[in-house]
DNA sequence: GTCTATACTAGGATAGAC
DNA sequence: GTCTATCCTAGTATAGAC
């Protein structure tokens, strides 16, 4: 998608090496999960053995936290911007919460296994650098999170939004969104009117649920 | 808790035996994700060794599946009954949005475990008996649901819902409401008015972006 | 860079004592 | 019913050839 961007950075070959690795893995892991997954299913899907993935990836769990780290970095760059341009809140937040729908599906190997959480598969077994890494995609998400009560919050004192507990609707809202990673699976010839319509469908509602009534 | 129901039942120590097992497995699972939940943890939160729970279940994935129906079963006895009841349709709605936001709190470890899925772990790698109990699952999973889409379908037709997509609309309310168990964690002295609060708060977001406008 | 060994361990499952 | 002892496979990670 945005290899033609990369494409003149130079370190490309390296780079491109290590992303295959990553894609494959998060499409290993949203399969299976992270444990039913083994390095040689990663590596069978790229049609290469161990070697090439070890030659990237020092452990499974280095893998792994680099499907999150990227997950969030698609949030942040095409939802979470939005919450600083310049418009009305609810106009901004209405757009966010479409692009984080599209984010879903369009990105739903590495969404999914995201999704499904961190803490549940490494609950202790992390080395001091691993944990590290781990608090940092926390971090990550957290400030992605905080985007979104921001604008809602900006919504309530311009008054197009009615007072509610922000933190608990972020949390629902989220909710909603993230829970597309586990119903939705690409169908055969579909086509992106057919996902803007869903994320079109949930977003009317999402919004509709904190507006002011001003019927 | 309904131990006294049971009390008097007769088969009770066979049962009873199974169920400690079970919660046990679902509070392990819970923590740990399943495939890194070895049996010996589940014996361990039991205090005892790998005997007690084999003597019980023949294979992990049999725990597994019995945590996941087990939270159906309550999910359906909980929430999914009021559908059933003789009363408006967005009034029973609002009552079973409320009960699932509580069931999700109050039997965290059982539905923490059934939310993040049953296909996730168990891809693939499973016997035909097993197979036929997944299915099972799934049907149960299915009519539940089926439950919420019947009860917007009549407040739509009584006219107090606004026409909609029902099915994405369910997929977008339960995922709210199923996000619970990944936020959600029982804190020191909090109190069932604590837990009564965050769920009326969801809850009336949840069903606010359903109404039709009438103000 | 990528492959083919191979070492090493964790953990599911079973047999049989008590 | 519950335990201990044991078998056995799967799968992470590494070493070293190419």
């Amino acid at each position: 998608m945005d290899r033609s961007a990369r494409a003149e950075a130079g370190e490309d070959d390296k780079a491109d090496g290590r992303a295959a690795v990553l894609e494959a893995a998060a499409r290993a892991f949203m399969q299976d999960g992270y444990a039913a997954t083994s390095i040689d299913d990663v590596a069978g899907l790229l049609g290469a053995t161990k070697g090439r993935v070890y030659y990237y990836y020092r452990s499974k769990a280095d893998l792994f936290f680099d499907v999150h780290r990227e997950s969030m970095r698609q949030n942040m760059e095409g939802a979470g911007r939005i919450a600083l341009e310049d418009a009305p809140a609810l106009d901004r937040l209405e757009r966010m919460v479409r692009a984080h729908a599209l984010l879903m599906m369009t990105h739903l190997p590495f969404q999914r296994v995201s999704v499904l959480g961190v803490e549940m598969h490494l609950a202790g077994s992390t080395t001091p650098r691993q944990r590290k890494t781990l608090n940092e995609i926390v971090e990550l998400r957290d400030a992605y999170e905080q985007r979104f009560v921001d604008v809602i919050s900006q919504g309530i004192a311009e008054g197009a939004i009615r007072p509610l507990d922000v933190k608990m609707v972020v949390r629902g809202l989220l909710g909603a969104l993230n829970w597309i990673t586990v119903w939705y699976r690409p169908r055969e010839g579909e086509t992106d009117a057919d996902r803007a319509r869903m994320a079109d469908e949930l977003t009317t509602y999402l919004i509709n649920g904190l507006r002011r009534d001003e019927a």
